[in-house]
DNA sequence: TGTACATCAGTGAACGCGCGTTCACTGATGTAC
DNA sequence: TGTACATCAGTGAACGCGCGTTCACTGATGTAC
C-alpha cells in the first residue's frame, strides 16, 4: 500500500505540502464529477499545478486514489483518539451529548453531523469505489472493522459516565447508531433540515435505561 | 423529465426492446465504472448495439442517465404495490417477517436484503449523483418522502397483522428502520455474512412491544 | 400471395476534443569551500 | 558573506488513444394494391 516509487522515498517538506495541496483539490473535485470522472487536469488545475507536479508526486490517477484513501483512514484514526480524550476529561454532561462526541470519531469533524458536504459526499464515492474493487474491499473491512471497535468503547466510556445501561449488545448498539448517523448524514445531502439529531437521541432512548433502574429481561429477537 | 426529443413520440414495440437493453446495460456499466466513468461505447458493446443506436434512443449521455432514474422510481413504486399487496394476504406470520415484507418494498425484490451487488451499487451511485446535482436533488427528495410514506403504511399494517405496537413514533420508527436496512445492504457489498438481518430483528424489538402488554410512558428524549 | 415503394432502426466511419502519461527543460533550493 | 556547482521540484509541450457526438448509409419492417 505504499504510495512511493523507489524503496526509500526522501520526502522534503516542500514535496509534501504539493502532495498535500494536490489530495485536497482531489478531494474536492471527486465530490463534484465523482472519483471516475474526476480528471487528472481539472485536478491540477484547482489546486494550482501544472500535470507534470502530478506525476512528479504519484506514479499514476489510481495511486492518487490509493493515497487519499488511506488518507482518509489516519484521519479517522486521529478523530478518535481525540474524541476519546474529550470523553476522559468530560463532566458530568448528558447522555445524547456523550454520545454526539463518540459518534464525532465517525466523521472528523467537531460536530457529530455537520461534517462538510463536499467531505460527505467524497467518502461515500470512495466507499462505492472500495465496494467495487476486490482489494480495497478488504482493506476497507479491517478498516470498519477497528472503526466499530473504537466506536463501541467510546459508547461503552459514554454510557458509563451517564449512567445509562443498554438494553441490547453493545455491538448491536454500534450497528444500529453507525447506520442511523450515516443515515442522517446522508439525508442531509438533499435537504439539511431533514438531518434531525434527534433521531440518534430517540434510537438511544430505546435501546437502554438508566443502571439504577430494576432489570428486565433482555431483549429476545436478534 | 421527458426523455423523447419531440412532441410526440411514436414508440414501437422493438425501439421499446432496444432503449431496455441499452439501459440494463448502463446499470451493470455504472456498478462497475461509475456512473462518470461508464462510457456509452462499453455500454453499447455490452449490450450488443453500436453507439449510433445508443443516439438514435437517448439525445445524449445524461439524457440515459436521467431515464435510469425515472425507471428506478418506477421500479420503486411497483415493489412497494407489490409488498402492500403480499401484506394483504398475508396470514399469521411472525413480526420481524410481516416488516421484512414492508423493507422488501424498498429493494424490488423479493428478499430485503438478498438484492442483486450490481443494483445494490448501481442504486448507491446514482443517489450520489443526484445528491450532486441540485436539480436530481429536488426530485430525489420527492422521491425519498413518498417512499417512506409507502413505507410507513406497510410498517403499520404489519404491526397491525402481529399484534404489536410502536414505542416511538411511526415516522421515527421507519427512519430507524430504513437506516438500518441501508447499513446492512452497504455492509454487504464488502462481506455478504455480515448483513445479519437479525440486526433488524433487534431494532423492532427495542421498539415495540405487545399491543396487550401494560402502557409505559413514552420515550423522553427526541 | 406477390410486387413496389416508404418508413424506420440500427450501422459504422468520421470529427475534433480532452484525457492520461511522458519527458526534455528550467528555475529554485541546498551544499561546499 | 559570496561564488560555483549539484540536486531537486515543478513546467509545459508533445504523444497517441478513446471518448461523445454526428451523419450519410443500408438492410429490415410495414403498407398499398
Amino acid at each position: 500500500m505504499s504510495t512511493d516509487a523507489g524503496p526509500e522515498a526522501p520526502i522534503t517538506a516542500r514535496r509534501a505540502q504539493t502532495r498535500q495541496r494536490l489530495m485536497t483539490a482531489a478531494r474536492v473535485v471527486f465530490a463534484e464529477h465523482g472519483v471516475e470522472g474526476a480528471s487528472v487536469e481539472v485536478i491540477c488545475e484547482r489546486a494550482g499545478f501544472t500535470r507534470g507536479a502530478f506525476y512528479s508526486n504519484f506514479a499514476d490517477r489510481s495511486d492518487l486514489v490509493l493515497a487519499i484513501i488511506e488518507q482518509g483512514i489516519a484521519f479517522q484514526f486521529a478523530a478518535a483518539q481525540s474524541a476519546i480524550a474529550t470523553m476522559k476529561s468530560a463532566g458530568d454532561r448528558a447522555p445524547e451529548e456523550l454520545v454526539a462526541i463518540a459518534l464525532s470519531a465517525l466523521t472528523g469533524s467537531g460536530a457529530a453531523l455537520g461534517t462538510d458536504r463536499h467531505d460527505v459526499i467524497t467518502d461515500h464515492a470512495l466507499m462505492l469505489h472500495a465496494a467495487r474493487d476486490p482489494e480495497l474491499r478488504q482493506a476497507y473491512l479491517g478498516f470498519v472493522d477497528v472503526c466499530n471497535e473504537q466506536v463501541a468503547a467510546l459508547i461503552r466510556d459514554a454510557l458509563d459516565h451517564a449512567r445509562i445501561t443498554l438494553t441490547v449488545p453493545l455491538e448491536v448498539a454500534v450497528q444500529l447508531l453507525v447506520a442511523t448517523h450515516d443515515h442522517l448524514q446522508t439525508l442531509g445531502l438533499f435537504d439539511e433540515t431533514r438531518a434531525d439529531p434527534s433521531l440518534i437521541g430517540a434510537l438511544l432512548a430505546a435501546i437502554s435505561r438508566p443502571v439504577d433502574q430494576a432489570d428486565p429481561p433482555p431483549a429476545r429477537l436478534g
